[in-house]
DNA sequence: TCATTTAATTGCAATATTACAATAAACGAC
DNA sequence: GTCGTTTATTGTAATATTGCAATTAAATGA
């Protein structure tokens, strides 16, 4: 069989898959904690965060690479180290497109169920 | 090796985990949509999702179970029908949680990078 | 130059997720 | 009862995700 395990994103709109990438990325404890940690410190550089996130470093740089690609994040090559931020401007974007998804309004009339 | 291919939740907290495992359900367009037409429509029969979305019964039904079973969904036997809707008060209760990790504010600091 | 430090990449093992055909279950109509 | 209707469940195939050891890459410093 052709695409089993494949999410059939075609049959949905740009805006639905949209929401359904960003939701991904929080989808994991791992890339919840590495977002909090860019929000609670000064001090972002990696290592830390492999520090205080009890994973090994390639899986926090696996988990890191996701967050840059979609833009949640930005890296600055330092010498041997790398400092990660939050990118403010994509991470207001993000927030505006999930907000309104989870701020929906149900329609005034009676419960159906 | 024993836990490959398995979120390691036991080394984040419980609110890290939670935000995470209400992320995973928004982190497919089938669910994001079922939610969606369920915020739209007063009808919200089973049936009326599949005729929507362009998945097969059977898929439809174990997206739905999983929203249901995180409690985002409710549903009410009618005869061989069964009706779907929003659970209120869960859907806003787990908007405070997304919503304050999404409302996150950086320090007053500089950019570090 | 060469060792050290830091992070990214590669390769791989194991589990999770997605999708659907086939089937079952539950109900109503007759 | 039997037949259709509707939804849930089971089983299975295929891809995705997670995690880490080993390695590589790139910069620094002695």
């Amino acid at each position: 069989m052709m695409n089993m395990g494949l999410a059939k994103t075609e049959i949905f709109t740009a805006h639905q898959n949209q929401i359904a990438i960003f939701a991904k990325a929080f989808g994991h404890p791992a890339r919840v904690a590495i977002l909090q940690q860019l929000f609670k410190m000064d001090n972002c550089y990696c290592g830390n965060l492999v520090d205080q996130i009890g994973l090994a470093q390639p899986t926090i740089s696996q988990h890191l690479k996701e967050l840059r690609n979609l833009g949640l994040i930005k890296g600055q090559v330092e010498g041997t180290s790398v400092c990660y931020c939050i990118d403010k401007e994509n991470w207001a974007a993000m927030k505006e497109v999930m907000g309104d998804f989870l701020d929906q309004d149900l329609p005034e009339n009676e419960d159906c169920c």
